[in-house]
DNA sequence: TTGAAAGCGGTACCAT
DNA sequence: ATGGTACCGCTTTCAA
């Protein structure tokens, strides 16, 4: 038999009103009776029953997380920052990993919408068109996160264009001319299409004409570094490349590896995000780091705000992490 | 205004049981009804009120996962491994990440507690004695996932133990007889304890005497690895070493080579975990490989069936995955 | 400051 | 096959 509010209140010979308003910190009681009721309450082993409370409330403080089942590291930094504002704040948070799988998506979607959340909260999830009128159907508040989404819906994430002239700048003053992109060729990704924009016009604004071949590879995957690698052959055409995420990147260096190209010799390399993986390499990873954990925390407050339109979008800082990957060219 | 099954029954000239009869599948109705019921459900934009449902059953279906916040990237493949027979058997998981610090701790364990839940399983967590207590006096079952814990409570995990003999056998079949063991130091915990006593003796059946220097380092960390090279210098005193966790193996690697020790060619390595991790290192690590999606699953049929007590101890095997780092020897 | 009572949305028993 | 109703545990008005 599980403790309830009544069994408190019976034990003090209070109602359960009272307690209620005593355990929750609302209305009127005296300091007195309260000490007496946390005490009990702390003896007897109670626990509200938030099924019960949120039943009762109309409002609720649960925000629901979706996080791709595709291990992407920078996952955890992200929750890790929502987690610490959510405590804070009062809010909690309803985690559901997401399968890429249609079907599967539906069914966890529906049982997040089963129960009553102030918001949803997709991490970086490349949605489904059809996932997503449900989620829009449902009235509920929506927020991307680290996917950067123009007008679709309020998103907060990098800046994704701007960021490919941080990392093009950086790479022209270390004197290189010759420069590839792999990993942002997704026709259908917002993020993808900024950052190739935001490439080639980086590199026109140092008078550079892009060359379109240096552009490659669609996926975010370890393979699809490997594979750029193998494409492009030895000697390489360029002498740095761009990996559009860390386990690109390292795909990059372990290929380099493998064809008996030296880093940061013979290829630089910079990544894009900058996660615990990059200390991993050797050398260690020059990376564009985005700030995943401040993602976090914005992503509460601004919930908690609630001024939130489809064009909403925030951006946090990156910054540049200097590794070993990248040479001083003469 | 949310939709509620009485806006369907009203809609449908029905009384709100028959349709809770009919959306649960539960009881008698006529096929007729219940496919306009379900229809109008659906155009409705109908959810179930889970809160509602959970309050008026007394059973839950819900399975609260404790995962540790500091990233082990496993916990993914054992989440999704639970995931898939969750869904499988219409078990909900509600997980929630869990800091190590204590005070935080019972914060996250209280709000979990709140919602009823039919089990807690742990990922691997080293819990600490109050947050354990508090769980206990829940009156809920527990479960302990990767984390061998022999009769605290039931546990599912490799046997730690005579994973110990699988290594150390193929090692010294491969000619070694000079082994370390990083990163197994932690005298309180019940895997380190147990994979220590393992080691010692496996090498024992092979009539060699251990010696007490090689058993080092107590955390489960990059830099445990690089610490490990850097203190027993070169040349090293053993041709093996074993790292009791991918993240661990990783730094030995990266010790060696900033030390100038070739691996395997002067030192052989075998990763106890064998996650993903382990491919993205150059040669490919060789790892004795945990079973962890089928932790995952055997979580939750085990949790289904419900024949839990403290000393319920299930094994899952493990596969000796060859990579590139250990040499044989002449 | 405290209590009585209605109600949140479903479920399940007992009738019909 | 369907309906009436009590109830799950908590919150919140309103009255005392």
């Amino acid at each position: 038999m599980t403790i309830t509010i009544k069994d408190i209140a019976n034990r003090a010979g209070l109602s359960a009103a009272s307690v209620s308003r005593i355990l929750t910190n609302r209305g009127r009681f005296s300091e007195k009776t309260a000490q007496h009721v946390r005490q009990l309450a702390d003896e007897m082993g109670y626990y509200k029953n938030q099924s019960a409370a949120d039943l009762s409330q109309k409002e609720s403080r649960v925000i629901g997380v979706l996080v791709p089942i595709t291990h992407t590291n920078f996952a955890d930094e992200i929750i890790k920052g929502m987690q610490g504002k959510a405590t804070e704040l009062g809010y909690e948070l309803l985690i559901a990993f997401i399968a890429s799988d249609n079907q599967q998506q539906l069914k966890t979607i529906k049982s997040l919408l089963s129960r009553q959340l102030l918001a949803v909260v997709m991490l970086a999830i490349e949605i489904k068109d059809n996932t997503f009128k449900v989620l829009e159907n449902a009235d509920i508040l929506l927020l991307s996160v680290s996917n950067q989404l123009n007008n679709v819906m309020p998103s907060i994430s990098s800046d994704n264009y701007s960021m490919m002239f941080t990392i093009v700048d950086y790479l022209y003053q270390k004197g290189h001319r010759q420069i590839a992109l792999i990993g942002a060729s997704d026709q259908h990704s917002t993020v993808a299409n900024l950052r190739r924009q935001g490439f080639i016009d980086a590199l026109l604004k140092h008078k550079i004409n892009y060359n379109p071949d240096f552009i490659y590879g669609d996926e975010n995957a370890y393979q699809t570094g490997l594979n750029a690698i193998q494409k492009f052959g030895k000697p390489l055409p360029f002498t740095a490349v761009i990996g559009s995420a860390d386990i690109i990147s390292i795909g990059l260096l372990n290929g380099a590896k493998d064809a008996g190209i030296k880093v940061p010799d013979d290829l630089s390399i910079i990544t894009i995000d900058g996660t615990e993986l990059t200390e991993l390499t050797r050398p260690i990873l020059t990376a564009a780091q985005q700030n995943f954990a401040k993602m976090g925390e914005l992503a509460i407050t601004t919930l908690a705000g609630q001024k939130l339109s489809p064009d909403t979008v925030v951006f946090t800082n990156i910054t540049l992490k200097q590794g070993g990957t990248v040479a001083q060219l003469d």
